[in-house]
RNA sequence: GCCGGGAUGAUGGAAUGGUAGACAUACAGGACUUAAAAUCCUGAGAGGAAUUAAACCCUCGUGAGAGUUCGAGUCUCUCUCCCGGCACCA
């Protein structure tokens, strides 16, 4: 008898899968395809993490189970492989970031290998690579064409660490950049910009049909802040000017007693021509606003303001209103200028602090909660509760009733109008920084922007550059790149030296890999035809805004130019949870705590730490390594190759053992159309302790089991399989009939209280099952504790006597 | 503050409104062994009564409290705590 050896069979059959090319992906359109995706790694020095093998386990699992299945799977991987980590290291070491790159790619490709994953590796591309970043410039450049990128001097998040622009997208809430973890600074500069906002609603609708966790989709649309509401449009007194206000919570509109302008809103100045302590006024508002740039975004602020001296003409009819700077006021939000009224929380806590006059229009239900809301002792701003006391026609009405009702009032009376703002502000991409795709933009001698033009794409990133930082880019120190520009274009003419943000890279990536290597297109209409979109997409969820959202904007911006024909490029999302350490805090090298997959695979084997993954609890939680339980799943391997060994020719298989193999058929399918592969594991090891009961465990029996397991663990599935004679590349078909067992084990309730447990054929009649409880000793001996009132019979689950006393 | 998600043995976790704790780990006892490891078998939510002992038996038990139901870990309401996201967004 042979001893299970995972280190040889492993690495037989994941050479013998290399050598067969087993997992290429032929585009055989006849066939009914599936699209299986992990979001691609950053391949970074460290190296791959066990949180990686979990999700590329499970889609692994998802593909092999699929191609089983009979379809034609496509299941590629590839390097998102720009990015700073490399840049930073070429800045204190000197490596060039190429090469530090590239080494790390062939490591990560190398522990992937070792864990036996069917990736189709012809297809496998980084964003780094000429050819595929030509690609990235060549949309960039249609995006030009179409005005959907755009230059403008901005107030941009900077970070000082790793001198850079940012994406408000890559700031914390707290204010810290999310890669380096530096306080954000504002710095006025002129840059790059997708115009992501011009698709903002579809971005919104498009999420309701997807088939993606909820709380993605609910953190999509919160980014995105889609509000609708009114605009007034009133003059300012004494002046020719108008200013617009912006209100989404309008219903009480006429309890507007003042208006707020932000510290730093532009129109400022306009506004306070002509008035004798403009400058003074200014020099405040500059105060306030310098302030407010200073706090934490976390920390709650003081609120505080000034006077500007000016008033507006209320449109509706509260008559002259003053105009004061605010610094909760926000200039990129809106308008900029807010009507203020009793009815928020922070307009009534600036009109108590500078004692500007309050009006009540909205009032509870309640009428004794009423008090303390007309006496001003406190805000109440319930718009969807509380009832209207003006104008006339709204009296008595519940707010929240009215609101649509109330828009057409305003928008007939030419009061006001409907309009819908958002949060979500346009993709800043330029980055000051070597290691991206350079933006393929010259400047002529005018200063205008051009874009590269197609025959001279990839606009190669020059190697002749000191990468240090120095707030310009890198780029900048690059004599090729500004010859080459003169060269091709004349004299006189400039290069764009900064670079795109990643993200941008990888907002398309999904599309290159249905045909990875062509060089006339991004890829082929054809082949995104028949692939896209992908059917399965699995990643972390720190990415439920930034590349999700990206890459829905630059799907439904191809498919407006006519490149593809659909409009959500993931149908179906799930996230992996994040895996901790053996004591629960984050793997980090600080703690000392990090799982290497390696080792873990060298020790028990890629096989064991496949199922162990996915046995660890949802895929989706975060949970806890632990090296013991490993040892679990070991046994479990260890027993059916134990099972193998003695398996004796067919006889008949009896019917208790069928009907378990053809319920544990049925329960792992489902279990992995649903991606719970931990009760799906379970399934499995149930059936393999049965299996171990036997005296004689025959082939019927077990080469199904195999087939089920092959996803899982397909190193020992396919080597078991081989010693037997037969193969696991199909699955097993469920047969109901087979599954069911004609007698059931029910339980006997007293009052819903579990009292005994009765066998019985599944389909016996009520009247029958019945009696057979009420004979059953316990039972009987519980009814003569009290009458029998109503008994409920739930066929092949449960008996419940309810007794009257 | 707002929006999500969660809380089940010593641990990871399982459970279409129907016998809570599947499966696994750790633990304890036993077998094998000179011994240990490995392996195999058995036990086990907490408590109680009873017994030579075990089983059977009883009470309680899924963060806390109420409710709906013949029956609630699961549904509804209130609350506590934990995790994630957003946060002067008018």
């Amino acid at each position: 008898m042979n001893k299970y050896d995972h280190k040889k069979i492993e690495k037989k059959w994941q050479q013998k899968w290399a050598e067969a090319g087993s997992f290429k992906t032929a585009d055989d359109s006849t066939k009914e395809k599936q699209y299986i995706l992990d979001m691609f790694p950053y391949p970074s020095g460290a190296g791959l993490h066990v949180g990686h093998v979990e999700g590329y386990t499970a889609t692994d699992i998802y593909s092999r189970y699929k191609r089983a299945k009979g379809y034609n799977v496509l299941h590629p991987m590839g390097w998102d492989a720009f990015g700073l980590p490399a840049e930073n290291y070429a800045i204190k070491t000197g490596t060039p970031p190429q090469r530090t790159t590239d080494e790390s790619i062939a490591n990560f490709k190398k522990q992937i290998s070792h864990l036996g994953l069917s990736y189709d590796w012809s297809r496998e591309f980084g964003t780094h690579n000429p050819e595929y970043y030509k690609w990235t410039q060549w949309l960039f450049a249609k995006f030009f064409e179409k005005g959907l990128v755009y230059k403008k001097k901005a107030l941009v998040n900077w970070d000082p660490v790793d001198q850079t622009v940012l994406a408000n997208e890559q700031v914390l809430a707290d204010g810290t950049a999310e890669r380096s973890g530096a306080k954000v600074e504002k710095k006025e500069l002129e840059q790059w910009f997708f115009k992501i906002t011009d698709y903002a609603d579809e971005l919104v609708d498009g999420l309701e049909p997807l088939d993606w966790p909820e709380s993605t989709k609910i953190n999509q649309r919160n980014w995105i802040g889609r509000s609708e509401g009114l605009i007034f449009t009133s003059p300012v007194k004494n002046t020719a000017l108008t200013i617009d206000t912006f209100s989404a919570h309008f219903e009480a509109y006429c309890a507007d007693t003042f208006v707020v302008i932000a510290p730093d809103h532009p129109f400022l100045p306009t506004l306070l021509d002509g008035l004798p302590d403009k400058e003074k006024i200014l020099a405040q508002a500059k105060n306030i606003a310098d302030k407010r740039s200073l706090t934490e975004r976390g920390e709650v602020q003081e609120v505080e303001g000034i006077f500007t001296g000016r008033y507006t003409v209320d449109p509706v009819g509260n008559g002259e209103l003053p105009i004061w700077i605010a610094s909760y006021a926000l200039a990129e939000y809106g308008t900029g200028i807010v009507k203020c009224s009793a009815h928020d929380e922070r307009d009534f806590a600036f009109a108590k602090k500078y004692t500007i006059p309050l009006k009540v229009v909205l009032v509870p239900e309640d009428p004794a909660e009423q008090v303390a809301v007309k006496s001003f002792e406190r805000c109440y701003a319930d718009m969807k509760n509380g009832i209207l006391l003006e104008p006339p026609t709204f009296a008595g009405k519940k707010a929240g009733d009215v609101r649509s009702e109330i828009i057409a009032y305003v928008s007939e009376r030419e009061i006001a109008k409907a309009k819908t703002t958002y949060r979500l502000r346009d993709w800043l991409i330029s980055r000051q920084r070597y290691w991206g795709a350079p933006i393929p933009i010259v400047y002529d001698p005018e200063g205008k922007a051009h874009a590269v033009p197609e025959e001279h794409l990839p606009w190669l990133l020059p190697t002749d550059v000191e990468y240090l930082p120095k707030g310009t880019s890198p780029l900048g120190t690059s004599k090729e790149l500004f010859e080459r520009t003169e060269k091709i274009f004349g004299k006189g003419w400039k290069p764009e030296v900064d670079t795109m943000d990643t993200f941008a890279c990888s907002s398309w990536y999904f599309l290159r890999f249905a045909d990875p290597h062509n060089t006339k297109e991004f890829a082929s209409k054809k082949a995104m035809h028949y692939w896209l979109p992908v059917d399965l997409y699995l990643g972390g969820a720190e990415h439920t805004v930034l590349h999700l959202l990206y890459a829905r904007f630059f799907t439904k911006v191809l498919r407006d130019m006519g490149y593809i024909s659909f409009s959500e490029p993931f149908l179906k999302l799930r996230h992996q949870g994040i895996v901790l350490a053996e004591d629960s805090r984050k793997m980090s090298k600080r703690w000392g705590n990090v799982i290497n997959p390696d080792d873990m695979v060298e020790r028990f084997g890629a096989d064991s730490v496949r199922l162990y993954e996915m046995f660890m609890g949802p895929l989706e939680a975060m949970k806890p390594w632990n090296t013991n339980n490993i040892m679990g799943v070991r046994r479990f391997l260890e027993h059916i190759w134990a099972l193998a060994q003695t398996i004796k020719e067919d006889g008949g298989v009896e019917s208790a053992t069928e009907a378990l193999l053809y319920q544990t058929i049925e329960k792992v399918t489902k279990d992995i159309e649903a991606l719970k592969l931990n009760t799906a594991v379970s399934a499995l090891m149930i059936y393999s302790n049965h299996l171990r009961t036997l005296k004689v465990v025959p082939t019927l029996a077990y080469k199904p089991f195999l087939q089920l397991l092959a996803p899982f663990a397909p190193h020992i599935a396919c080597e078991l399989a081989e010693q037997l004679g037969f193969t696991v590349d199909t699955w097993p078909v469920f047969d109901p009939l087979k599954a069911a067992s004609s007698m059931v084990t029910i339980a006997v309730q007293i009052n819903g209280k579990a009292r005994a447990t009765i066998k019985i054929p599944v389909d016996m009649p009520e009247q029958e099952a019945l009696q057979q409880a009420r004979s059953n000793p316990a039972i009987a001996d519980w009814l003569t504790k009290g009458k029998e009132g109503k008994a409920v019979y739930v066929p092949g689950r449960i008996i419940n006597f309810v007794l009257n006393t």
